[in-house]
DNA sequence: TCGATTTTAAACAAGG
DNA sequence: ACCTTGTTTAAAATCG
């Protein structure tokens, strides 16, 4: 798609291969003004071109209808038309940048409107959110920038120096803050201070090294402003001083705990050596257990991430593959502008940050509640969740970014649709996704898109979703097929063996590569890694799991294949068997309630994999998944007693460090349901997935499979729909039986909350019925309403042509537990999206009546046809 | 080599 | 007229 090779337009920018070529180590040539036009003054390098200045102002950008641009770098979207203007001022060239995403010279921000920006004599430019770069290099003789002006300085080499920090004990990593300190001081002949960062007084706490295997700091933008500039990470903070001569940074305690337990007794000292631009600092700090590198390039390295630092510095540039800061106020801003994103998140990019490369990551800031955590991710945007690849310490710069990322077009768009908040995306919200997540796709060639269209339009895991009349906007929100999407989601993030590339890097090994610190335990007795060749494709379900209906669709279908082909491999995903795993539980308890983060998968070796924290306190114990998300059950503090954490549908319980169940439901500390319930006293499984009637102790299990009887005493419907109000999650209204504010119902694993009656009766606010008649407890009529409901709330897996199927459902009293006064009978009725096999009309809503022919054993069959959820019905059948 | 899967390209239609 | 969105066909590329 990309391929330099291919396209149409590919690159106008071969146009300007023929400007004139230059030797490849231009030589000096003195210039006098009057030499214009004839003697080349300066020389721009691109990827595939070269341009020798030879005027006195040149605009790089690209060419539209209003004319042309000196340097066209082609059509690309995050390129402004009159995006840099360089001119030269003798002695010397200065850049002017109009563009609106600004520029970033040799890593350092430049900001639209900024002023003149002095040249070194040889830097490189990049353009935000691409990996567009341009080499610039004077030719002028008697270029030799000021000192005091030097951006930064041209890149070099990356000479690391190597500390290590002394390492501690295994047994006090997880201890709780002592008290530490250390400093590093880095000398540093780059005087210049961060800019607009109003002053130094804010400490920011940085807890990425909880992912991240290092961190790197870049040189701000020089600016003559004064002041220091503080830096926290994980618990180091550090501030460089007005005249810049100096770096201080500061190892402390404040971060979250388990930062801070691993920096504890930590003194760090370094200095850079003249010409040093690098700084590595290998320290056995939090995250893998391993190493935490700082790369100060040579500039005063400026760290601003902190949730008090947030407001003053909209932007941070960080790593994705470690964490590697890279300051630039504004530039967030602009170049999400289009989002409406407005600084509450940082922006991970990578491409010249210490050649460690990466994709999109983004943090954001906890508040002072967690400690000065940082989470990574900004949930408010849906679109800075990231995948979080490998580290590949040692690879070229930017190697990762121009990288294909190893997941196919149907992964991608599972990841996305998985981030937004509503689980929902437009086209051009998958498409945003995807190039803020992956530079790899932010060229201008426009192949992948249509890949993603068609995925979209094959794949029959994706449904569409028309927008409501009211809702204005082209185009409709794409869903993930409901009854497969934990899976999906589950297999978004598995790295598939790269397409055309023989080496799959196995997750993890950067660790090892890298850490200079003792393994964490979790990492400790690591087995049953497979290879990833085993994995190396999107696994079709075995024969004998579930989701056999798949092989039921479109047989004979010449094309079925691709109607099918984006399996993904079926596991567990939905209680703690799921086979993911913190990569390190011990200390890497910096993740942070409401943003994502990045979890490992232990038994398969496959990487990496995107999750939403739910919640999150410290140290981590156990993660598991359902409904898409993934759930970090933790304890709390030193005690790990007692720590109640909400998740999605329900919450878990750490109870004295021991998990009684993820993702179920907990009612005054009793669990109720869901997820695998275990008999604390004993450490018996009472159920998997299943539910008691009461403490999980004492209680009796009444299913295994999440199921019991649905109370249909006064023989009322349950109904299953949503609310009109996008605010409000699904809501499910019971019988009166069940109808107890707090409880729950469990449709096919999805736990929604019960509607209180009262509520209902009384206001009925935001809670609609359908028409089907449903009445609610009391009896009352609810206002017909169109459902808004589609495609959650799910009655199993319809097979075409079958006439009854299961329904998972599960309903409890929050009172009294299993409700034992029910019938045989009752009728469910749920809101399902379906669609019209013979047309090609979008999904419409359907509301079906389904029998629920109950028996003791807590399982219902709903005897009525429910038409099948074809998705992708084909045109012509040959 | 073969089949399954995935990617790429492109034609085309509809709608804004 | 142009662009985006969406569907569909066809074929190339990958991979086990």
């Amino acid at each position: 798609m990309s391929a330099p090779s291919k396209g149409p337009h590919q690159h106008a920018w071969a146009l300007l291969a023929l400007q004139k070529s230059a030797p490849a180590s231009p030589s000096v040539v003195p210039w006098s003004p009057d030499s214009k036009g004839s003697t080349a003054i300066a020389r721009l390098e691109g990827k595939e071109f070269e341009y020798m200045i030879r005027q006195s102002r040149v605009v790089i950008g690209r060419n539209s209808s209003k004319g042309d641009v000196d340097v066209n770098m082609g059509h690309n979207s995050f390129i402004s038309r009159k995006h840099i203007e360089i001119y030269f001022d003798t002695p010397y060239f200065y850049m002017q940048c109009n563009g609106k995403n600004g520029v970033f010279v040799d890593g350092v921000f430049q900001r639209k409107g900024a002023p003149p920006f002095l040249l070194p004599r040889q830097c490189t430019m990049r353009f935000p959110s691409t990996n567009i770069k341009i080499q610039f290099q004077s030719l002028v003789d008697e270029f030799d920038p000021p000192p005091a002006r030097l951006a930064s300085p041209p890149k070099r080499k990356l000479q690391p120096l190597r500390i290590s920090i002394p390492e501690q004990d295994d047994a006090n990593l997880t201890s709780p803050f002592p008290s530490p300190t250390g400093t590093i001081s880095a000398a540093n002949s780059c005087p210049t201070s961060p800019r607009s960062y109003h002053g130094s007084s804010g400490i920011s706490h940085v807890s990425g090294a909880a992912l991240g295997r290092r961190l790197g700091l870049q040189p701000p933008a020089p600016t003559p402003a004064a002041g220091a500039v503080m830096l926290s990470a994980s618990g180091i903070e550090g501030s460089s001083s007005a005249d810049g001569t100096k770096q201080q940074f500061t190892v402390r305690h404040g971060g979250p705990p388990a930062a801070v337990a691993a920096l504890r007794n930590t003194e760090i000292k370094m200095t850079l050596a003249p010409g040093e631009e690098y700084v590595t600092l290998n320290s056995g700090m939090a995250g893998d257990g391993g190493s935490a590198t700082i790369l100060a390039s040579g500039g005063p390295a400026t760290l601003m991430v902190a949730s008090s630092s947030i407001k003053n510095a909209p932007e941070t540039y960080i790593d994705a593959s470690g964490i590697i800061f890279d300051s630039s106020p504004a530039a967030m801003t602009a170049q999400y502008a289009d989002d409406g994103v407005t600084g509450s998140g940082i922006v991970l990019d990578a491409s010249e940050s210490g050649g460690l490369g990466g994709s999109h990551n983004g943090i954001h800031a906890s508040s002072s509640a967690s400690g000065g955590l940082l989470s990574v991710g900004a949930e408010e945007s849906g679109y800075f969740t990231s995948p979080h690849p490998p580290d590949q310490p040692n690879s070229p710069p930017g190697a990762k970014d121009d990288s294909k990322p190893p997941y196919s077009y149907a992964q991608l768009i599972v990841q996305a649709i998985s981030s937004a908040l509503d689980k929902q995306l437009t086209l051009s919200g998958i498409y945003s996704y995807i190039t803020k997540n992956y530079p790899y796709y932010r060229t201008a060639d426009k192949g992948w898109q249509n890949s993603i269209r068609h995925n979209l339009s094959l794949n029959r895991y994706f449904v569409k979703v028309p927008r409501s009349q009211e809702e204005p906007g082209k185009g409709s929100f794409w869903r993930i097929d409901p009854p497969s999407e934990v899976k999906l989601v589950d297999q978004a993030f598995k790295r598939r063996r790269q397409r055309g590339v023989p080496i799959f890097k196995a997750p993890f090994s950067h660790i090892s590569a890298s850490r200079s610190a003792p393994t964490s335990p979790s990492h400790v007795g690591m087995s049953g890694l497979v290879t990833p060749d085993s994995l190396s494709r999107e696994g079709s379900p075995s024969p004998s799991e579930h989701y056999s209906h798949d092989s039921h669709h479109y047989q004979g279908d010449s094309h079925s294949y691709q109607a099918e082909s984006h399996h993904f491999t079926s596991e567990n995903t939905s209680t703690s068997s799921s086979g993911v795993h913190f990569s390190d539980s011990s200390n890497s308890s910096l993740y942070h309630e409401g943003g994502t983060a990045t979890l490992h998968y232990r038994d398969d070796d496959l990487g990496d994999a995107h999750c939403d924290v739910i919640a999150a306190a410290s140290p981590v114990r156990h993660i598991t998944s359902q409904g898409g998300k993934y759930i970090l059950a933790t304890t709390s503090g030193a005690n790990n007693v007692g720590t109640v954490v909400k998740t999605i549908e329900g919450c878990s319980i750490v109870d004295g460090g021991v998990v009684k169940t993820v993702g179920g439901i907990i009612e005054g500390g009793v669990v109720k349901t869901l997820g695998g319930l275990m008999d604390t006293s004993t450490g018996i499984v009472k159920t998997v997935g299943g539910i008691t009637d009461a403490g999980c102790a004492g209680g009796m299990v009444r299913t295994i499979s999440g199921m019991t009887k649905v109370d249909t005493s006064g023989g009322q419907q349950v109904v299953i729909q949503q609310t009109t109000s996008d605010q409000t999650p699904t809501q499910v209204l019971l019988p009166s039986g069940l109808s107890k504010y707090g409880s729950y119902v469990s449709v096919n694993g999805e736990m929604r909350r019960v509607i209180s009656a009262n509520t209902i009766g009384s206001s009925n606010s935001g809670t609609v019925n359908n028409s089907s008649g449903a009445v609610n407890s009391n009896g009352n009529s609810c206002k017909p309403q169109k459902p808004v409901m589609l495609g959650i709330v799910s009655c199993g897996q319809p097979q075409q042509g079958t006439p009854s199927h299961m329904v998972y459902a599960t309903a409890i009293s929050s009172n009294n537990g299993i409700n034992s006064n029910s019938s045989n009978n009752g009728t469910v009725t749920v809101v399902t999206h379906q669609q019209q096999e013979t047309t090609f009309k979008p999904p419409f809503m359907q509301t079906k009546q389904m029998q629920i022919s109950e028996d003791n054993e807590a399982r219902g069959t709903l005897t009525s046809t429910v038409e099948p959820v074809l998705k992708k019905p084909r045109c012509d059948v040959p």
